[in-house]
Parts: structure tokens; C-alpha cells; sequence
DNA sequence: CACCTGTGATAGTATTACTATTATATTTGC
DNA sequence: GCAAATATAATAGTAATACTATCACAGGTG
């Protein structure tokens, strides 16, 4: 009986995976696998074979492996939304809540046993790693109409609106929060693979920094 | 006799298409190709037929289609870093070459046929769609060392150093442009595709105005 | 004239990304 | 407690992809 139950849209799975054990093992196996050995080596092949189940099994839940990392990202935003939710009732004033925000977009993990069949952690690694993937691609218009985007879209108009709270004149709620998302976890990336791209070496207490700053001057009114 | 001539990794290639008709043929119409269909759905087959010549001969230049991407994206970024310093001659402090820079991250274009193989309207929009797969990978430390990546890590180290010539106390002089690179990109896909996430109705000049407030807000003393 | 380089033509392989069919085990409905 | 529906496993098969290899030829160079 789970408290949390992270909803997604119905166009991102072929049959709902959270609905039976075998959807559910996908699910954990997948991020596991995809962890491990990166979006473009995964195959359903391998899924079913991890699992003692097979290839045709894992296509009954998701039509193809993009619909599936799609799933999976979408996912994630849904949880980080509900548990920013659940951190904003203890803070009373928009900036705090947005230097909470930023902190749970570079370090978002802590016990969380409520999802068993899925661990949050591999997943944050997932998305660091290939959460552009889901939307450049040639199909992103017809994708973006199947509600294939909506978690990365709800996050970013939560995050506008407290902008908005500090500074209602501001007037790139949007384009900021979305750089800043996308900032958060590519940053997260530089720092481990390409350091000549951050000034993190300090790690993810770096970047919460120069992400804190950077939302927070950009928003002050003049 | 080109006054120009974009210096790319030897590692980027197989055999330098630079040098022969036929590679220049190929990096054209992969340019084409690549931005008509977008980068999965092109082959060295497609490339090869469109050519009339075949795949083996595109195999001969390029070892496989990732390294044509990160070929063509190093070529870009090379391509702007000799733009922008032709601009900056023309300006005499840093705000103003900043500012410049900006601006030629979210508009590049201009009349430039000095390298009439490569076109260069087009290949800024492959940019645009397809930049984060050439170090999206689980490949990327190998290639890193390869020097995939260099043509981006000058550009965020030339605007850097911009950056500290206006405030040489700044912290986060690469985080701050490889941010700010990437959401010049980003930006320009989310307001064709994805139009939620920015503020950019208006188009590019708004791209350009939330960039350049946000970076300098950011570098400025307190 | 011999040779070397670049290219075209063709063939072949392993893997991927599916689709389809059937058999069987399990659950549910009556 | 039985029939029916559902879920899954097992297997087969196809088209496309991502290569690798071989050979022949044409043109220019020494």
C-alpha cells in the first residue's frame, strides 16, 4: 500500500507496467540495464533475458526502447515534483523554496523505500545521462502531443510560478527554469566526465551554488 | 583559396574529407541529410546513394555516423570561435564582446560563402538538434580523450575568460557558458518545438535578451 | 609503362527492432 | 468446479542497420 503513487501519461506505456509483477520487474530491471550500460546498448532483448522472461514480453508493456526511457524520465520528474511538494510545506517564503528546488534538482536522493520496484538514485543517473534523448529527436511534435514531455513541462511551471512569487515582472519564468533543470543535470555530467566544462570539482555543492546564484540574480528586480 | 580553414581533431575522421572532392561531397550532403531526416534516421547507405557513390566509400572518410555528428558539431564550433574573434576586433571591452557573443550563439547566420562545401545556415540547426548525443554516451571518456569535445571546451573557455576580464573574482566562469552555450541551443528547439518551456514567442531576440541578462547578472560584482 | 591512390561495385555477417503465432499457466466469472 | 479470458513464455521470421571485406577499374604520378 503505497502512499506515493507517481502518475504518468497512459501514451507512454503499451500496457501499464505498474499494474502487474512482471511490469514492475521491467521497470526495475530497465533502469538497472540502462544504468549500467548506457541508453544506445540496451536492447528489449537483453530486458527479457535479465528478467528469465523474453523479448516479446517487455514489447506487451512499451512499444519501443524510446517510449520506454520516455517513461522512465517522465517518471522521475513526477516523483521530484511530489517531493518537492512534500519539502514546500515546511517552508514558508518562495525563496527558500527555490533554493530547496535547486538543491533537490543536483541532490535529490535520501531514504525513500516507498517504490520498491524502483530506485530512485539509478534513475537520477538515467536522466543526467539521456534525459535530452526523449525529445531530439524528428518525432518530438507528434511525441509532444502524446504527453510524452508534460513531467519535464509541469516541473518548470512550478518553478516559474515561485519565480514569479519573488518577482512578478519577471519576464523568462520559463526559459530560465528550463535551462536551469537542464543546467542542474548536465553540470552533474561535466563535473564527472568533461571538467573543463564546470568549475564543480568541488562537487554537487558547487553546483547547487552557481545554480542558486544564477536563478536568484537573474530574477531581482532592478 | 579560402582565407578560412576550420581546424578539426585528426581524430574526428578516418581519412581527412577536407582533402578530396569526394569528402567534401560527403560532409555536404551528410549536412542535408542530417538536417532534413535528423541524425538517427540517417545511414551511410542513405549518405552513400544520395551521392551517387556507395557506403563503403562514406566508411572510407568517416569510422561510423557518431563521429560524422561530432565531426560536423567541431567543425560549428571552431567555425563560430573564428566569427566571434573577427567580430571582436571591431569592439573594445569585454561587455561588449560578450554581448556580441551571445548574439552569435542564438543567430549566427550572415552572408559567408568563403567555404561554399559547407552550409553553414544548416549545420547550425543540426547544432541546435543534435548537439548533447555527441557526449551523451557511455563512450564519452574514451572520446573525450580523442578530442571529440574540443571545439566546445575553447568556445566555453574563450567566453570564460571574457567573463573574468569583467569580474575576475567570478566562480563559475565554465559552468556559467557551458550553461549558457547549451541553453542558446535549447532554447531555439524548445520555441520551435516545445514552446512551453521558454518565454521566446517573440523569437530570437528574446532568446538573446534572457541570455544576456542572465549572464550578466551573473558575472557582475556585488 | 608500372604503380599507386581513390573510388565504385558487390557480397556477406551479426545485430537490432520489431511482428506474428502458438502453447501453456493463472486468474476470474459464473 | 468449470469455462473463459488473460498473461506470459517460446519460437520463428523479417527488414533494416552497421558494419567488414574483396576486387576491379580509372586517372594521375614517377
Amino acid at each position: 500500500m503505497n502512499a506515493l503513487n507517481i502518475s504518468v501519461s497512459a501514451k507512454l506505456y503499451n500496457k501499464n507496467p505498474e499494474e502487474t509483477d512482471l511490469g514492475k520487474r521491467i521497470l526495475s530491471k530497465s533502469i538497472e540495464l540502462m544504468e549500467e550500460m548506457g541508453y544506445e546498448h540496451v536492447t528489449f532483448k537483453k530486458i527479457g533475458l535479465a528478467l528469465q522472461s523474453t523479448e516479446a514480453s517487455v514489447y506487451r508493456y512499451f512499444q519501443n526502447k524510446h517510449q520506454l526511457l520516455a517513461y522512465l524520465i517522465n517518471w522521475y520528474w513526477g516523483w521530484l515534483e511530489v517531493k518537492m511538494a512534500q519539502e514546500f510545506m515546511m517552508l514558508n517564503n518562495a525563496e527558500d523554496k527555490l533554493k530547496r528546488a535547486i538543491e533537490l534538482l543536483v541532490n535529490p536522493m535520501g531514504e525513500d523505500n516507498r517504490i520498491p520496484h524502483i530506485d530512485e538514485g539509478l534513475l537520477q543517473r538515467i536522466v543526467v545521462a539521456e534525459y535530452p534523448k526523449i525529445y531530439l529527436t524528428k518525432e518530438v511534435d507528434t511525441e509532444n502531443e502524446e504527453g510524452y514531455f508534460l513531467g519535464y513541462k509541469r516541473l518548470c511551471d512550478t518553478l516559474g510560478n515561485l519565480a514569479l512569487q519573488l518577482n512578478p515582472e519577471y519576464k523568462y519564468p520559463h526559459s530560465l527554469f528550463s535551462s536551469v533543470i537542464s543546467a542542474a543535470q548536465s553540470q552533474q555530467f561535466f563535473t564527472e566526465h568533461l571538467p573543463r566544462l564546470s568549475d564543480a570539482s568541488a562537487g554537487r555543492g558547487a553546483i547547487v551554488e552557481f545554480l542558486t546564484e544564477l536563478t536568484l540574480n537573474s530574477i531581482q528586480k532592478k
